[in-house]
DNA sequence: GGGCGCATGTAATGAGTTACATGATTGA
DNA sequence: TCAATCATGTAACTCATTACATGCGCCC
């Protein structure tokens, strides 16, 4: 749903033929989402087939053909749904790593530190890639900053259960 | 993967029949995995084909048959590699919503207050809904604490947007 | 005796991914 | 001439969900 929104808002600003729209969401949101090809060009279809969007065949030199796509009003209504509902719906994120630390007192505290610091490098690594994202017009970079500042956040609570591990860990010839 | 790391730590601690378990994930960890009965069914029965569990049936009184499991040593292993695999592994949350916090410049700036402010709402009433959670023992409590205090953090962010919706909209005149 | 709870599933569907296919052009 | 880029897709597969199917026991 979202990323029908996401094509859907990239192409009422601009109309494009679909390889020019994947790379452009490559590199300009990328961070944010991850849209392969198949599923960019299964949209695409799909939106068309819906109605929602329409194409014309255009071709620059000898290259294959490009099918530029733009909204058709309808196309123009389901925007405006998609984007109010994305807005009100308040969707939980999974955390899949919370699984893991649930069974977390299962490890010596000492390897289970070195998993957790490890999984923190990550996180480190993909904040710097964030950082190092393009400008974005408008609210656009609203959603990066967003991502980072949820990064912080994760970080900060990972530090946590790293500290209280130790706490935990020279306690734990009492229990 | 989660998943059935999931089941196995779970089982691990105490054999179980799917009903039960399914029922113990509902009540126990419902606010932090959705895990749908014909999915942990289906897992149940996959991982006894790779024979990471096995099962025992079970009658109680004239009730239909009970498929009792209980991890294999090849299942301890799984248990002990994807434990340590989640653990060490960062996976960037998606938000949804993010994408249309790109294109909020295109609303009215009240309306696109309204639609945050909807979105709160859900927020605040998930974060009720959490607060009612039961204790857990050892470190599975952690998970529900990790989603507390990611929502509040999400609450705080939205917040904020809120707040520069309104700047942006007393400006709006000037741009 | 009628509905809810126990206990197990199957079937159909959908969303998304990976890997593969095609064929022309441009640059080293 | 050989690889990368442009531009489009298809096929097979995985994972998870919804809806449906079954049948007994228990309680009102």
């Amino acid at each position: 749903m979202e990323r029908e929104l996401l094509l859907l808002g990239i192409l009422r600003r601009q109309q494009m033929h679909g390889y020019q729209l994947i790379e452009f969401i490559d590199q300009n949101l990328g961070t944010c989402t991850d849209l392969k090809k198949p599923t960019a060009y299964f949209l695409l279809e799909k939106m068309t087939q819906k109605g929602w969007i329409t194409f014309e065949q255009n071709q620059s030199g000898n290259r294959p053909l490009r099918r530029v796509y733009r909204l058709t009003p309808a196309g123009e209504q389901a925007y405006q749904e998609l984007l109010r509902a994305v807005l009100r719906t308040y969707t939980p994120a999974p955390f899949p790593a919370d699984i893991g630390l649930a069974f977390l007192d299962q490890l010596d505290p000492a390897e289970a530190r070195e998993l957790l610091e490890a999984q923190m490098k990550n996180m480190q690594e993909y904040q710097e890639v964030l950082h190092t994202a393009p400008a974005h017009p408008g609210t656009a970079h609203w959603m990066i900053e967003h991502q980072i500042t949820h990064l912080k956040n994760e970080i900060a609570w990972l530090q946590k259960i790293i500290h209280r591990l130790e706490y935990t860990s020279a306690n734990s010839a009492e229990d």
